[in-house]
DNA sequence: GTTTATGCAAATTCTTTGCAATACT
DNA sequence: AGTATTGCAAAGAATTTGCATAAAC
């Protein structure tokens, strides 16, 4: 299936490069200037992370968050890093902090899911 | 809230005692030997999870997972250990591998919820 | 002109809640 | 008797899907 550039996948991605956080899709939504559909915005998540473009965690809350690969730097986050989730004001971040761990042999990881959850520096 | 001993309580807590995996709701309703409903099981892990009695992690797939605190051989596990989701047995194990992790300097962790998806040994 | 994207509404899935009835202690 | 627990049905919340229309290439 061809990709089509169209207004929505650039709005949504333009919501992300900002973002120095990973964004649910209600938040994703509610910043784009232009209104577009619910279940358009889903599509074009999970189209963004089949391509390697943005990442996905799911939380505690069982909801899912979406965050580009790179920071505001334009550093590419290591593929397995930790995130932080505040309580208090809501906010899930990349960690720099890598996700490290060593598996029984035989065992195949192909993705990590790692939520620390707490109050971040901004809310004690 | 003081709490009371009844036959829907003990069995799950059977159930899980007897699992070396984490469960789901809809497992833990279809392993357990009488009929409990939907909402009381809910009730009855969300309490023992208050208790400490088990833990529950989230997985990517959104769903909520529940555990004892203790493996099969009574070994207490680590407060936050990972854990290992197989997408081909659909299995969730607790790992004896602990997490660690070092924080910016102000945050303040309350939990822990890791999940490693792949394949198991067993599966491979 | 084809094929991908979108909007809309409805459907799914997991989980929670209100409330009346039941069972512990 | 008094309070915790249960069942039932309905409500909620997040996400997905089918289908007709619109937009990209």
């Amino acid at each position: 299936m061809k990709r089509r550039n169209t207004p929505s996948k650039q709005a949504v991605l333009d919501i992300l490069s900002q973002s120095k956080e990973a964004m649910s899709h209600e938040a994703i939504q509610d910043k784009v200037d232009i209104d577009i559909n619910r279940a358009t915005i889903y599509r074009i998540l999970k189209q963004f992370c089949e391509d390697g473009l943005i990442h996905s965690i799911v939380a505690e809350d069982g909801k899912q968050y979406f965050a580009m690969y790179m920071d505001c730097e334009g550093n590419t986050l290591p593929d397995s890093h930790f995130h932080f989730r505040c309580t208090s004001c809501q906010t899930i971040t990349c960690l720099e902090e890598k996700v490290d761990f060593s598996l029984p042999q035989g065992y195949n990881v192909e993705s990590v899911n790692c939520v620390l959850t707490g109050t971040c520096i901004d809310c004690r």
